[in-house]
DNA sequence: TGGGAGGTGTGATACGCCTCACATCCGCTC
DNA sequence: GAGCGGATGTGAGGCGTATCACACCTCCCA
């Protein structure tokens, strides 16, 4: 990675003073963090860590979104993980044991981050144990997660999932008219299916008017139909 | 759940303080867990909780082991995530979140638990930092493994996954003639594949004399044919 | 001694999804 | 306006695995 550049230690108290992980940390704790923060700031695209690289911390996000992926075979595919927006943390198993990263992180925009390194931040949670217990939060709410993904892996179907994905990316609205932003490619790559079996998909569903298509970009008009495929029904049957 | 007996204080403040979470926590943490933490204790195959369950806190195994596992559709088939055994604890997630459990837990032996309960265990982490930096830890070995877990099941195919299983329950020794006692159903679950698929791959290592089966254990004759198989090679191939 | 239960081997069939192979459309650049 | 790259649509073929349907074995127990 090291796509950095020097920013003033005020400049990245202010950014960690902001941070859910440590909006209410005391001023010395910001203070001794501020100190070894190292801002990062990567282009659109860039590869910020890959699977198997030796970890230097955590990263906390200031701004930009930064995807989370595991590498498929050859490069040829991969599977999305996660996304990580503003005021969030990852790269964190790895900050915790020491071991190598799990998965590629990626910047899905330019983005700004804050990377706190193993031995600055551990030492804190003795005497700061409010930031181990946020941390634990943050912890087991990807566990459930990541435990979620692995069983839809397992059981559910290809086209199950798909609707999940789009359910989710239409952001908790089931207004009819929702418009989910992504490519069919992006879409296949969240739920592990290729572009053509996803194009399959989501090309039924348009026949059958459950959503629509152009360029870039699906809106979805019938909001009960995909949960009921979510749910594990299948499109021929609804 | 509930098949508990009621122990003596010292019983419970006895096991604590020989567990790992625990070992070298002071006196006054043992003794305010030990009032409150309940001893359960379960017949082999008996279930301890389900998906979706109502959570009471986390569990600490005493003796025996239990399966962590995922149901499938119309409980026909199941994806095993974890074994826990002595010395360690699970239900981890639903106890810092308090949300419904994630998977199903099953007696895999005669097994004796304690229950701590969320309200019991959280406020320690204040004045005993060690035990949530040590909850961490675990956490985010857990993390390592599901995510590991997840992308074999989007990329590995079930032949790699077969192998990297039985190498694993040969734990750690690489020494040919090494015995796995396991049912061909069980090994199924650990991977996701029906006994039938699970039969075929172990019947064609068999021919090639990697393995021999004989019902309800499988010796492993050929390690290295099983670990190039896990890295992604095909049994043809080699 | 018979019969059930559980573990195992194996064929046939069906389905889901990948991969390859094209064709189309759009926007951008030279 | 010609060409190129990226997103999309669609067909054909093939592989891997689930599922169903048996047959066989061993152990255990009534």
């Amino acid at each position: 990675m090291r796509s950095g550049k020097a920013g003033s230690i005020v400049d990245k108290r202010a950014m960690l003073s902001r941070h859910k992980l440590f909006w209410d940390a005391p001023q010395a704790v910001l203070d001794r963090l501020a100190l070894r923060a190292q801002p990062l700031t990567f282009r659109c695209g860039q590869r910020i860590f890959c699977r198997g690289d030796e970890s230097h911390g955590l990263l906390a996000v200031v701004s930009g979104h930064v995807r989370i992926s595991a590498p498929g075979p050859e490069g040829r595919s991969e599977l999305v993980m996660n996304l990580i927006g503003p005021d969030e943390v990852f790269g964190e198993i790895a900050l915790l044991d020491d071991g190598p990263r799990t998965a590629d992180a990626i910047a899905a925009t330019r983005c700004c981050l804050l990377l706190l390194e193993r031995r600055d931040l551990l030492p804190l949670f003795d005497d700061f144990p409010v930031l181990a217990v946020r941390l634990l939060a943050i912890l087991s709410g990807r566990l459930r997660r990541t435990s979620q993904q692995l069983t839809d892996q397992a059981f559910a179907g290809a086209e199950q999932r798909l609707a999940k994905v789009l359910i989710t990316l239409a952001g908790g609205s089931d207004r009819d008219g929702t418009r989910v932003l992504t490519t069919q490619r992006e879409l296949g790559h969240m739920v592990g299916l290729s572009r053509e079996g996803t194009n399959r998909h989501l090309s039924a569903w348009q026949r059958k008017g459950y959503i629509s298509l152009v360029p870039g970009a699906c809106t979805i008009y019938d909001h009960k139909a995909l949960q009921k495929i979510a749910q594990g029904h299948t499109a021929s049957e609804i």
